[in-house]
RNA sequence: GUCCCCUUCGUCUAGGGGCCUAGGACAUCUCCCUUUCACGGAGAAGACACGAGUUCAAAUCUCGUAGGGGACGCCA
């Protein structure tokens, strides 16, 4: 035991984007696996063909790849071509060992035809709960002789295929995360494993592939907790060893309902769209049923791995909290260095068409200037917006300061003090020096200097400090839009 | 309805019989720094769901109650 390797698996069921639930599992599985240094899995769960696309999974590898999980078997990224020695990863492509797997049961009297309609179904579940008992389908079909069943399926008949599920005997699954958990015997009925269409549902592939995939641990969302007794059954008659389980909460909205889309934002794409970092949403998101021993909530990726164990799992659910992520999201996002941040930074300002000098100085002076305020990448562009060429919008809170009287006289000041400055931009030097004089011969000092100026260079009074911002706009556009609040201010 | 799980500041959490006058973080408020807005620094306020029991001692163990969540699919 001691010597047998970590393998664990992430296992989507690729319907849409990975939803941040999705994310914490993938996350704590990873996590898990590095920390031991063991084999992090992926598995494709398509068996419902209805909802699965492939292009559904391809966004969720893309979101995967996005958050930097990833894995040492399973699709390839790019190709989607599986590697790894178990393959295949897909459930989709592993059909025959299902169907193998189903005769075995078949053939040895541990799982029978079943060739119930939906009405005889749907009018058992009803009388069960008018009778205030546990749903459990009782299939007349169970005791059936096989010769009987395979002359009514060569007969056209469909059939799908229930498990006898053994009766009258507790089950008890020692959970990772909650500890003993006592199912009762009589929890499930019969379950089928295959439908009627010949595809095998998903208890009956989890459980298979997990045990032929060598699968040590599963942390998977509560949800499941009660498929695992299900799944415990199905390891018992083929007599597979099972994995650890561990059942993770799941995350709340602050209604303290399930977190789903009509909170807003919930999946990673969302997020990465946003402007937060994947390495911001894996703290984050981390810190929603776990905590680090050290006590820290800011943590990189190698400090998760070297911090992270599952009995610091939390079993009671937790709130996606926005306002706490946005706080993780910039404290990261301001510790990155200069190039790094402009590199993330870059495909939201170009996104937005914002024509900014090439300069790689003038870049990271800029990005300096505005660090303290990010929160998310986005923030960016409109941060920088008053850095392009040209003129800006002159906003409504500008108002009260052109109003004051002695304005007019500041920013005429201010106009010619750059007009008769030599070269093309003023550095923090030259500013402060000329920002002085204007305060001397104008007699005009505090804000009713300053905010007069601060609209004259970016049309609104409050912002950065101005002996960040001038040295980066060429003065053309300081005279120009000096210009422009003098117009204003006589209209 | 039946079964399973969960319950510490508004939120995420620490704690696992005495270190608890319950610690930290986000958010909130106050002050400092700052000629603006932020950043940063200091501080304030704020919780053991309820009721019994066990014990010299309970946030911590047990049982009930209430509330929340999940499952009961030919979904995953």
């Amino acid at each position: 035991m001691a010597n047998t390797p970590v393998r664990v698996r992430f296992a989507p069921s690729p319907t849409g984007y990975l939803h941040v639930g999705g994310a914490r599992t993938a996350l704590y599985n990873y996590l898990f696996a590095k920390h031991h240094g063991g084999e992090f899995i992926l598995r494709v769960e398509d068996t419902d063909q209805a909802r699965s696309t492939e292009e559904s999974m391809r966004m969720q590898i893309a979101d995967l790849q996005w958050l930097g999980l990833n894995w040492d078997e399973g699709p390839d990224p790019l190709t989607l071509k599986d590697f790894g020695p178990y393959g295949p990863y897909r459930q989709s492509q592993r059909l025959a060992i299902y169907k193998e797997h189903a005769e075995r049961l078949i053939q040895s009297g541990k799982a029978y035809y079943c060739f119930m309609t939906d009405e005889e179904l749907e009018q058992q579940r009803q009388q069960a709960m008018r009778d205030g008992v546990n749903i459990q389908i009782q299939s007349p079909y169970r005791d059936q002789s096989l010769a009987e069943s395979l002359s009514r399926l060569q007969n056209g008949e469909k059939a799908s295929v229930r498990f006898k599920a053994p009766a009258s005997r507790d089950f008890l699954l020692k959970d990772l995360v909650r500890g003993d958990v006592t199912f009762p015997s009589d929890m499930v009925g019969d379950f089928v494993i295959l439908r009627s269409s010949g595809m095998p549902v998903y208890n009956f592939c989890c459980a298979v592939d997990d045990a032929l995939m060598k699968i040590t641990h599963v942390f998977r969302a509560e949800e499941h907790l009660s498929n695992t007794l299900r799944q415990m059954m199905l390891y018992e008659a083929f007599g597979y060893i099972m994995p650890e389980f561990g059942h993770l909460s799941i995350i709340l909205g602050p209604d303290r309902q399930k977190l789903s889309k009509r909170h807003g934002a919930t999946s990673c794409h969302d997020y990465a769209q946003n402007g937060y970092l994947p390495e911001a949403l894996n703290n984050f998101v981390a810190l929603l049923g776990w905590s680090s021993p050290e006590g820290a909530e800011i943590l990189s990726m190698e400090d998760m791995i070297r911090q992270f164990s599952h009995d610091r799992l939390n079993a009671s659910p937790a709130v996606f909290d926005e306002q706490k992520l946005l706080w993780v999201n910039s404290t990261h996002l301001r510790a990155l260095d200069g190039v790094e941040l402009w590199r993330r930074i870059e495909p939201f300002v170009s996104a937005a068409g914002l024509e900014l000098p090439k300069d790689q100085n003038w870049r990271l002076q800029a990005l300096e200037a505005f660090r303290p305020k990010l929160t998310a990448l986005k923030d960016a562009v409109e941060l920088m917006r008053p850095l392009v060429e040209g003129l800006v919008p002159i906003t409504e809170e500008a108002q009260e300061a052109l109003n004051w009287p002695s304005t007019r006289m500041v920013v005429e000041a201010w106009k010619n003090a750059v007009e008769g400055m030599a070269g093309d931009y003023l550095d923090e030097a030259q500013f402060m020096n000329l920002q002085n004089e204007i305060q001397n011969t104008s007699g005009v000092k505090g804000k009713h200097l300053f905010m007069p100026i601060r609209v004259a260079v970016i049309g609104k009074p409050q912002g950065t400090e101005l002996k960040m911002l001038v040295p980066l706009l060429h003065k053309k556009t300081l005279l120009a839009r000096a210009q422009a609040v003098l117009d204003q201010i006589k209209g």
